[in-house]
DNA sequence: GCCAACGTTGGC
DNA sequence: GCCAACGTTGGC
Protein backbone atom coordinates (compact mmCIF):
# COMPACT_ATOMS: atom_id res chain seq x y z
CA UNK A 1 0.00 0.00 0.00
CA UNK A 2 1.45 3.58 -0.74
CA UNK A 3 2.02 6.18 1.45
CA UNK A 4 0.65 9.65 0.28
CA UNK A 5 4.02 11.21 -0.17
CA UNK A 6 4.61 7.64 -2.64
CA UNK A 7 2.08 9.57 -4.86
CA UNK A 8 3.86 12.41 -5.73
CA UNK A 9 4.47 13.75 -8.02
CA UNK A 10 1.26 14.16 -9.19
CA UNK A 11 -1.04 17.11 -10.63
CA UNK A 12 -3.94 15.71 -9.11
CA UNK A 13 -5.36 15.87 -5.28
CA UNK A 14 -8.86 15.79 -2.95
CA UNK A 15 -9.24 18.72 -0.70
CA UNK A 16 -11.16 18.06 2.17
CA UNK A 17 -13.85 21.05 3.52
CA UNK A 18 -16.56 20.26 5.58
CA UNK A 19 -19.68 22.15 3.81
CA UNK A 20 -20.78 23.50 7.10
CA UNK A 21 -17.94 25.90 7.01
CA UNK A 22 -17.28 25.97 3.31
CA UNK A 23 -18.68 24.24 0.76
CA UNK A 24 -18.95 23.27 -2.83
CA UNK A 25 -21.36 26.34 -3.43
CA UNK A 26 -19.89 28.78 -1.37
CA UNK A 27 -16.79 28.06 -3.81
CA UNK A 28 -19.54 28.38 -6.93
CA UNK A 29 -21.22 31.47 -5.46
CA UNK A 30 -17.82 32.92 -4.80
CA UNK A 31 -15.78 31.77 -8.02
CA UNK A 32 -12.27 31.12 -6.35
CA UNK A 33 -11.29 30.81 -2.59
CA UNK A 34 -7.64 31.12 -0.71
CA UNK A 35 -7.58 27.75 0.98
CA UNK A 36 -6.99 29.28 4.84
CA UNK A 37 -6.70 27.34 8.26
CA UNK A 38 -4.63 24.07 7.12
CA UNK A 39 -2.63 23.14 10.32
CA UNK A 40 -1.39 19.91 9.56
CA UNK A 41 2.66 19.85 8.52
CA UNK A 42 1.98 16.83 5.59
CA UNK A 43 -0.80 19.17 4.38
CA UNK A 44 0.68 22.21 4.50
CA UNK A 45 4.17 20.33 2.09
CA UNK A 46 2.19 19.21 -0.19
CA UNK A 47 0.37 22.89 -0.76
CA UNK A 48 3.94 24.51 -0.23
CA UNK A 49 6.09 21.92 -2.51
CA UNK A 50 4.23 20.02 -4.80
CA UNK A 51 0.63 21.46 -5.73
CA UNK A 52 0.77 24.03 -8.43
CA UNK A 53 -1.13 26.23 -10.84
CA UNK A 54 -3.52 24.13 -13.21
CA UNK A 55 -3.38 21.00 -10.94
CA UNK A 56 -6.66 19.31 -10.58
CA UNK A 57 -8.76 19.03 -7.18
CA UNK A 58 -11.69 17.15 -6.07
CA UNK A 59 -13.37 18.50 -3.59
CA UNK A 60 -14.59 16.34 -0.71
CA UNK A 61 -17.71 17.19 1.55
CA UNK A 62 -16.05 16.00 5.33
CA UNK A 63 -19.02 15.07 8.00
CA UNK A 64 -21.36 15.87 5.88
CA UNK A 65 -24.99 13.81 5.20
CA UNK A 66 -23.80 11.94 3.02
CA UNK A 67 -19.97 12.90 2.52
CA UNK A 68 -18.61 12.52 -0.76
CA UNK A 69 -16.90 14.14 -3.97
CA UNK A 70 -19.07 17.55 -5.02
CA UNK A 71 -17.15 18.87 -7.81
CA UNK A 72 -13.96 19.39 -9.08
CA UNK A 73 -11.72 23.01 -9.11
CA UNK A 74 -8.14 23.33 -10.02
CA UNK A 75 -5.16 25.33 -8.74
CA UNK A 76 -4.97 28.78 -9.81
CA UNK A 77 -2.74 29.94 -7.48
CA UNK A 78 0.66 28.61 -6.02
CA UNK A 79 1.17 28.65 -1.98
CA UNK A 80 1.76 31.93 0.30
CA UNK A 81 1.88 32.56 3.68
CA UNK A 82 -2.10 31.83 5.40
CA UNK A 83 -2.32 35.36 7.56
CA UNK A 84 -5.32 33.77 9.45
CA UNK A 85 -3.07 32.03 11.54
CA UNK A 86 -1.64 35.62 12.78
CA UNK A 87 -5.30 36.77 13.44
CA UNK A 88 -5.38 36.27 17.52
CA UNK A 89 -9.25 36.25 16.58
CA UNK A 90 -9.59 33.98 13.55
CA UNK A 91 -9.99 30.02 14.41
CA UNK A 92 -6.93 29.45 12.95
CA UNK A 93 -4.63 31.67 14.88
CA UNK A 94 -1.31 30.18 15.58
CA UNK A 95 0.81 32.37 18.05
CA UNK A 96 4.41 30.63 16.70
CA UNK A 97 3.42 32.54 13.50
CA UNK A 98 4.93 35.50 12.33
CA UNK A 99 5.30 37.70 9.35
CA UNK A 100 9.31 36.71 9.13
CA UNK A 101 8.07 32.81 9.96
CA UNK A 102 4.66 32.26 8.81
CA UNK A 103 4.92 28.54 9.46
CA UNK A 104 1.31 28.26 7.86
CA UNK A 105 0.40 28.62 4.13
CA UNK A 106 -2.54 28.18 1.71
CA UNK A 107 -2.77 28.48 -1.43
CA UNK A 108 -5.97 29.31 -4.22
CA UNK A 109 -8.68 26.84 -5.75
CA UNK A 110 -11.18 28.28 -8.34
CA UNK A 111 -12.68 27.25 -11.44
CA UNK A 112 -15.24 24.99 -9.91
CA UNK A 113 -17.15 22.38 -11.96
CA UNK A 114 -20.02 20.95 -10.05
CA UNK A 115 -20.55 17.26 -10.79
CA UNK A 116 -23.82 15.91 -12.50
CA UNK A 117 -24.04 13.47 -9.78
CA UNK A 118 -22.54 13.74 -6.38
CA UNK A 119 -20.17 11.00 -5.86
CA UNK A 120 -20.72 9.90 -1.86
CA UNK A 121 -18.59 7.83 -0.12
CA UNK A 122 -20.53 4.82 -0.10
CA UNK A 123 -20.44 5.05 -4.15
CA UNK A 124 -16.86 5.19 -3.90
CA UNK A 125 -16.71 2.42 -1.47
CA UNK A 126 -18.93 0.25 -3.45
CA UNK A 127 -16.94 1.00 -6.80
CA UNK A 128 -13.90 -1.96 -6.80
CA UNK A 129 -11.36 0.25 -8.84
CA UNK A 130 -11.08 2.47 -6.10
CA UNK A 131 -10.48 -0.02 -3.23
CA UNK A 132 -6.63 1.17 -2.64
CA UNK A 133 -7.55 5.21 -2.77
CA UNK A 134 -5.92 6.87 0.17
CA UNK A 135 -8.86 8.85 1.25
CA UNK A 136 -11.01 5.13 1.76
CA UNK A 137 -7.81 4.10 4.26
CA UNK A 138 -9.31 3.21 7.69
CA UNK A 139 -7.58 6.56 9.59
CA UNK A 140 -6.74 8.60 7.16
CA UNK A 141 -7.25 11.94 8.61
CA UNK A 142 -5.17 14.28 6.10
CA UNK A 143 -7.59 16.64 4.46
CA UNK A 144 -5.49 17.17 1.51
CA UNK A 145 -4.67 13.97 -0.33
CA UNK A 146 -2.78 13.30 -3.60
CA UNK A 147 -4.37 10.21 -5.88
CA UNK A 148 -3.28 9.46 -9.61
CA UNK A 149 -4.85 10.44 -12.75
CA UNK A 150 -6.82 7.28 -13.14
CA UNK A 151 -8.17 7.49 -9.82
CA UNK A 152 -9.12 10.88 -10.03
CA UNK A 153 -10.67 10.25 -13.80
CA UNK A 154 -12.69 7.27 -12.17
CA UNK A 155 -14.09 9.43 -9.96
CA UNK A 156 -14.55 12.47 -12.25
CA UNK A 157 -16.51 9.80 -14.22
CA UNK A 158 -18.74 8.43 -11.68
CA UNK A 159 -19.52 12.38 -11.25
CA UNK A 160 -21.14 12.68 -14.83
C1' DG B 1 -22.98 12.23 20.36
C1' DC B 2 -19.69 8.39 20.30
C1' DC B 3 -15.30 6.93 19.60
C1' DA B 4 -11.26 4.95 16.78
C1' DA B 5 -7.38 6.65 14.80
C1' DC B 6 -4.17 9.84 14.38
C1' DG B 7 -1.04 14.17 15.23
C1' DT B 8 0.96 17.17 18.65
C1' DT B 9 2.73 18.54 23.04
C1' DG B 10 5.60 18.47 26.82
C1' DG B 11 7.65 16.18 30.99
C1' DC B 12 11.26 13.36 31.85
C1' DG C 1 14.17 10.29 22.24
C1' DC C 2 10.29 8.12 24.60
C1' DC C 3 5.64 8.08 25.45
C1' DA C 4 1.40 9.44 28.14
C1' DA C 5 -1.90 12.85 27.84
C1' DC C 6 -4.43 15.57 25.17
C1' DG C 7 -6.80 17.57 21.04
C1' DT C 8 -8.71 16.81 16.46
C1' DT C 9 -10.77 14.46 12.50
C1' DG C 10 -14.45 12.44 10.55
C1' DG C 11 -17.40 8.19 9.86
C1' DC C 12 -21.21 6.37 11.85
Amino acid sequence: MKTANEYLPTSYWIMKSEPSIFSFENLIQKKFEFWDGVRNYQARNFMMHDMHVSHKVLFYHSNADPSGIAGSCEVIENAKPDDSARHPNSPYYDKKSTKENPIWYGLTVGKPIRFKKFVSLFDMKNNPLLKDILLLRKGQRLSILPLNQSEFEIIFKMGQ
